[in-house]
DNA sequence: GTGCCTGCAAATGTTTTGCATAGCT
DNA sequence: AGCTATGCAAAACATTTGCAGGCAC
């Protein structure tokens, strides 16, 4: 869990034999210029690729491989929300380092931190022998605006049975 | 987050206008016979549900349903683990609710309790006006056992350059 | 020059959906 | 009767993979 530049990822991957494509630099630059607070699926990142006409165009396999390859290095992090899909972002070090709250029935997602929890998954790692890559609490609810707009429980919004079709 | 059982479980489907089935009835009980620490994929506990002769067959899809509804109930949680499908698991109250470290690279899972964890979830929800259905801390990391074995850092073992094909 | 990396297209695997039938209440 | 639930098969969707050519080291 480090804040990386393209030095140092370059670095990790000759250590490893891999090399630093410009693909794999131009995913680590949008990953690095996203707003605080996005995160991205390998489609949205795939579209957000083309956009560069200077740019050399990169395969959604290309971008696949490197989203796997980025996590398992570390660099980034893979966000199971409620979009149906995974999404990345980069993995920010403490103190930037956050977590998710998540409404099951209309998907708003709110960021929020927590030393304590970074604290418990480098104490449970450590006792463990694993080295850290990842450490994120994804909680799950629903939330206000949700439940007054009319279902009594955590039914989701797009659940299938007649009274929700109305 | 309760323990459930049938009645409970009726109980709030008809407060929906929602019915306990044959069917439901059975994927619930299948959960609660589950012994600790275990979770199935969808496939999994559709294959369980086939070896009762005098129960009820239940299809593929009527497994995915059931899934999404009872997750949207809180009564089971929903595991993104390493193995590339969701997995299943029931719900468990306070003190049996637990978290999990994961393994990137073995996809070894140890589960591990956290009360801090948990009193983090329920502040967190109550700040933020959410009913609260599941709170999960997820830790990804490289096992020692996986380190020793040869990779100098986190490349997952299915990594298909060449040298992990040696 | 070696062998990792990419792009393409096809394949895979999971999850969803439409529709007709069955079954609660 | 009215409405929900199921089963089936087809569809949709995200992700992976084999292979030939390209390129970082």
């Amino acid at each position: 869990m480090y804040a990386y530049n393209s030095e140092a990822f370059k670095a990790e991957l000759n250590q490893l034999g891999l090399r630093l494509t410009p693909q794999r630099e131009e995913i680590l630059r949008i990953f690095q210029q996203l707003p605080k607070g996005e995160h991205l699926s390998a489609e949205e990142l795939h579209h957000k690729l083309q956009d560069h006409q200077d740019k050399p165009k990169i395969s959604l396999s290309t971008v696949y491989r490197s989203l796997k390859l980025m996590t398992h290095l570390g660099l980034l992090r893979e966000l199971e929300l409620a979009e149906g899909h995974k999404h990345y972002e980069i993995n920010q070090p403490y103190p930037h380092h956050h977590h998710h709250l998540v409404c099951v029935k209309c998907n708003k997602t709110i960021e929020f931190k927590s030393d304590s929890v970074l604290k418990i998954g480098v104490k449970t790692t450590n006792k463990e022998g694993f080295h850290l890559l990842d450490c994120q609490l994804t909680i799950h609810g629903v939330c206000l605006e949700a439940m007054k707009r009319g279902w009594p429980s955590g039914i989701p919004e797009d659940w299938l049975c007649p009274k929700a079709m109305t």
